[in-house]
DNA sequence: ATTAGCACTCCATGCGCCGGAGTGCCACAC
DNA sequence: GTGTGGCACTCCGGCGCATGGAGTGCTAAT
């Protein structure tokens, strides 16, 4: 560590090797460096400094007489201490406008729509986690008969989410009934979350045993029904654009590497961990390659960020692409994004 | 063509190439082709049949000098003539055993089920073209109150498709108000198709002008807005196991070719276009290389068959893999998988 | 401390060679 | 005329080898 508090310089050449490793994708020799930065150092002093970086563990070579790029460590340093903060053009921000439009209405469509555009801009996959579990508020609930044997459970969120369940009836409930059930729970679950709403009406049922209201036993059992593992039901997850990671050169050309990529974007489970842990932390979240925990993404960082309404974290939306990303963009886009679509939910609009 | 009609021992050669192919991915030689086959011919008589199998369209060769494989033509020959029907085994049968368990109430969870499944079983793609548009029917509509400014609309239809709208609400109307109108609705207009409802609404609101029923006016109001393309709201398609056609030899060492693939899979577009050609179609589709009219598609095949409910065509089954696949099995199986679906929609169920 | 010089390493590319697999054709046998 | 053995030819793919370029590490000189 000492390296780097010592010389300003040393940080100064860290920082130059990396901006251009990630801009060409080649090892960094220092030739290169000399030549192309206005760093006034021979190449023979620029050797030693990275010979001293790579001691350290900031740099590595692919192979011995090559030049030098950043490992995971080396990137973390960057991202935490060198790199400059970028600044977004006036057409980027533009670009995230988010749909006023009617059809816009619903949160899922506002989030995708915000995550296209950010996998668009970064050219790299976009994700994100909806709302879901801990997260939601129980609005209200409606009934909706579908057939002698069926009815549906449509529940709505605080946050504008709306799930559908099916729900096998024992015994046929005319709609008039359901209605009253409807305002029944309305009444007396607004605003809960939804997991204490399920341990309330487990502890009513218990309770309820000898109560003759029939009715209200009735809307026990089904909004018990309606609200069991509710994430069952929904991919809490939207990945958009992960092609662009796959055409990163970085990867194109190593088909072994691609099929894993694939698989675990296909299974999507190890993604929806990524992004709950960035739900834990108000920061906003950077994984470097092994950072996170999946050897198949050892070559991947995630960029994410919680998105908000009215100061309440709902999800996280963020991008997965390759290590060698940049990052001053990536963490701009990422976090205006997560602005622009907390704003849009937090704003008088809903 | 004489060549197929006249001798039959050319079909039993071209039906030993496509099987061996199919088996190995390496072109076929005739010297392989009499060793390994029960048929009693020297190389050398092989050969000239090969040749004239080539002229005659059905066979090609990577370069002058290496064994055959067949064309788009000679699969197309193999599928309609020369193909055993394959016979499932009791176990394959049997992992279609769609979940009669609660939670596959919803008519989406059948079909993924289903597609996933047999995306298993054939090592392929497996896509799933759900209910839309044509082939819904109106069955009822409930207008649940958001909030002041906001109405959801859940439609739902006699297959069971449940979709949400969120309406703009511009007069603030009360939930009992709400109810009302559903039941307006629902009388009116059950069975329908959703378009005939669309335009019937749309007629009554024209005459409706004068009439000073505001509630009624209201209900059209609200149902037109709900009923309004609703196709852009909800992925008609279903993919499960894309990966499985990227891991297949073919693919995986050409990364361009898995990069255009990648692309098509993720846009879906054309994928959805292919299905619904099948939709016109009482008969399994086979679609085989440029049989599909889609560039990035010409190494793959399609087999796909519409599924029922109460025989009435809802959507398509299938499965999208490399051209070189056993299509007997394939066959079987997507018709089996569109069997049992619709077997389990039609049965007294629902 | 910095730098020039030099020996060394390693990769990527191009070239030639060769063996294997397969064809096409010709001539021969039945 | 139908089937077959034989033979020359083609093409692919792997291997060995040489070469040039880029870059390092070390040493000695400034």
């Amino acid at each position: 560590m000492d390296a780097l508090e010592l010389a300003q310089r040393n940080r100064e050449i860290l920082r130059a090797i990396i901006n251009i490793f990630v801009d060409t994708g080649e090892p960094v020799g220092s030739r290169t460096l000399s030549k192309y930065t206005d760093i006034a150092l021979s190449p023979a002093t620029i050797r030693n400094i990275m010979s001293d970086l790579a001691d350290a563990g900031f740099l590595t070579k692919p192979h011995i007489s090559s030049g030098r790029l950043p490992t995971d460590l080396g990137y973390r340093v960057f991202v935490d201490d060198l790199m400059d903060s970028h600044t977004l053009t006036s057409e980027e921000q533009e670009s995230m406008r988010l749909g006023a439009s009617a059809q816009a209405a619903q949160i899922e469509q506002v989030l995708t729509q915000a995550t296209r555009i950010l996998s668009e801009l970064t050219n790299t996959a976009g994700l994100v986690l909806l709302p879901a579990g801990e997260q939601l508020h129980f609005k209200h609930i409606n009934f909706v008969k579908m057939s002698e044997e069926k009815t549906l459970a449509v529940i709505v969120s605080m946050s504008g989410v709306v799930q559908n369940r099916v729900i096998p009836a024992e015994t046929p409930i005319d709609q008039e009934e359901l209605n009253r059930i409807s305002n029944l729970l309305n009444e007396e679950f607004s605003g809960l979350a939804l997991r204490d709403v399920r341990e309330k009406i487990i502890q009513k049922m218990a309770h309820a045993r000898d109560n003759l209201d029939t009715l209200y036993q009735q809307a026990l059992k089904l909004s018990k029904e309606a609200l069991s593992e509710p994430e069952a039901a929904q991919e809490p997850l939207f990945v958009e654009g992960a092609s662009r990671v796959f055409s990163q050169p970085d990867f194109a050309t190593n088909a072994e590497k691609l099929q894993s990529l694939y698989r675990t974007f296909e299974e999507r489970e190890k993604l929806v961990r990524l992004l709950d842990k960035c739900l834990g932390s108000s920061d906003i979240t950077i994984l470097i390659g092994s950072e996170n925990d999946f050897e198949e993404m050892k070559d991947c960082s995630v960029v994410a960020q919680r998105y908000y309404m009215d100061d309440r974290p709902l999800g996280s939306i963020g991008i997965i692409g390759p290590k060698r990303m940049r990052y001053d963009r990536a963490v701009s886009l990422v976090e205006w994004t997560a602005d622009s679509v907390s704003k849009f939910l937090s704003s008088g609009k809903r």
